[in-house]
DNA sequence: TTCATTGAAGTAAACGATTACTTACTATAT
DNA sequence: ATATAGTAAGTAATCGTTTACTTCAATGAA
């Protein structure tokens, strides 16, 4: 590379013949200067082409105008962009507040987070938007002295701001309309009970079971690791049970279902009804298109963000839920 | 926030009672210390929760271990992922290596490009990925003293490294399997021929269906506007010309294309034969699955990380082009 | 005329690391 | 005994800003 000195503030200075003080002060605004001096500033910076030097102005001043993300944004094969929308609605809010956002992967897995964590020092980030992969990790020894922010779920002792989709209404919502559709034998098909999310899921649809009196049949329910595979074969247990319905809580499963079902000629709604989460893409083309409980994820980033940014102006770190709705989309599979 | 002082090398150094020059050395392994010091340098800093300062770091050693990577992330309507897999595949290089990743979104708009490029300061980041957003626009002036390169498409007179996939190759071999398969009414629906992936792919097909000694016809090739609503309308108006097999070079287009001949009931291949780009989640669940040029988005990004971080360890910039191979994926739309 | 006030801009000490240069000591060769 | 080389670690300048504190001149009041 070539070793191009780098134009600094003094440089500019030196040419506009004022202190460095007065070119910090014209760049930030921070204190009067009269406009004769101003330009003379402007135009000194022009002319060397400055371009200032974020690292030492985050190392005086503390402050580094990034923001962490971290989520299992590239979590399984059949990549899950869940995450990478959220990302999106974060990234809109930043961007316009002249904030940058670093993205990390969790892969779900405890370890990885952390050492993601420490990789963050106090100085590198401002804020760290975190979708914890675990319930029962002690975070809070590991953040350091910056707001956090929890997305999509909390861990068991939540000591943070969190801004969280609300599952368990969305879900009792869609269960309900499947028990208003004359369904009895309602299947349910899920990833692991290992966050808040799919938890609230389980007690929707449980809850919502057994507020219309029906009883809980264990055989119809199937939790398993996320995956595809797992959503197909699952999907074919199932059917031995004979449901007319099924609620999918996760949209790679219910892709492997669907999979499942296109292969074995099943007719949806008429054979089984199908309710899945996530309006993701491909729900839309399926044979019939999926009815789902779409989750605004990309509004769950933007709320998000708002939110961090804010903590980040007070200087304090708070601990206030946030509860978005999600919608229910019908399509012709229920 | 807590007021909390930062610990530093300083205080490491006075607690061990050696000099903060050991210290960073020890930290860094970049001269011979005692086991004996640095023994208790480590227990210093275990004690005080020493936690190294990257931002300083970066001021003085002028490495940030950022690289940015910017391309139209957050794009249209129907959020187009590809380049989040891509980011995925570069994401998974720089993790292993102690890299951090800014994504910053670019709109697929020189304007909001070059806003992002101007926000990004030599000292800031270390390496620059980006899927220029036009074909005339003199990047070169914009960017700073770090290694940059392209990712996916080139801009017109190209002075950096890049890494691509081979559209044309990949394009002349489908044309070339729909041909075989005796279809001579090839239509094409395509987005604006403003990036050289776009227009290599074209080439491909005009190039295939003029070797194999057919007319080219424009009334079955549509280009416009990416969007679901564009594929949707466009397949209409294509169908009209009696093709009986189609080509589509996005898959955002193409899932426009598919929901207008699902809704009017056209027999795939029967009627249409179809074949996509990109091996998107939804292409696997249609009706039928459809037939697509898969590109290896995840590998795209892990050879363009490679490629940064050596020209990062090199210090210099360089000029080589990477091409990757798609692969055709059959399903059953052809 | 003198002193206080205000307005505009300068001085220089941080911020927390890295690193070129120097030092102090030990071991070996002459 | 002295010069020499080698080992382990210390000193302090530096990276490019921000910002608390100071200065200087002009203005107006007494």
């Amino acid at each position: 590379m070539t070793e191009k000195k780098n134009v600094s503030i003094k440089d500019v200075a030196t040419r506009a013949n004022v202190s460095t003080a007065t070119v910090s002060h014209v760049i930030n605004g921070t204190r009067f200067v009269s406009n004769e001096t101003k330009q003379k500033v402007h135009s000194a910076m022009n002319e060397l082409n400055f371009r200032i030097n974020s690292v030492a102005r985050s190392l005086r001043s503390r402050r580094s105008y990034i923001i962490a993300f971290l989520a299992p944004l590239l979590a399984s094969e059949t990549s899950n962009f869940y995450f990478m929308s959220v990302a999106a609605g974060v990234q809109s809010v930043l961007k316009q507040k002249g904030y940058h956002l670093i993205l990390s992967d969790s892969s779900d897995n405890v370890e990885a987070e952390n050492k993601e964590i420490s990789m963050f020092d106090s100085q590198m980030i401002d804020g760290l938007i975190v979708a914890p992969a675990s319930r029962d990790c002690d975070y809070e020894q590991l953040f350091g002295d910056y707001p956090v922010v929890y997305i999509d779920r909390v861990p068991d002792h939540c000591e943070r701001d969190s801004v969280l989709i609300d599952n368990k209404t969305a879900t009792k919502e869609a269960v309900q309309k499947i028990l208003d559709k004359g369904h009895q034998k309602i299947a349910f098909l899920s990833g692991p009970l290992s966050v808040t999310t799919t938890i609230e899921r389980y007690e929707g649809y449980t809850e919502t079971l057994m507020n219309a009196g029906l009883e809980l049949d264990d055989s119809l329910i199937r939790i398993g690791e996320v995956s595809f595979e797992n959503g197909y074969s699952n999907m074919g247990d199932l059917l031995e049970m004979k449901p007319t319905a099924i609620f999918v809580t996760d949209n790679v499963m219910a892709m492997g279902a669907m999979t499942y079902l296109q292969d074995h000629s099943i007719r949806i709604p008429d054979q089984l009804a199908v309710v899945g989460f996530d309006d993701v893409q491909w729900t839309r083309v399926t044979h019939p298109p999926l009815t789902v409980i779409q989750q605004p994820s990309f509004q769950l980033g933007v709320k998000t963000a708002e939110v961090i940014l804010q903590r980040i102006e007070e200087g304090i770190s708070g601990k206030e839920e946030h509860r978005l709705q999600a919608n229910f989309i019908v399509r012709q599979s229920l």
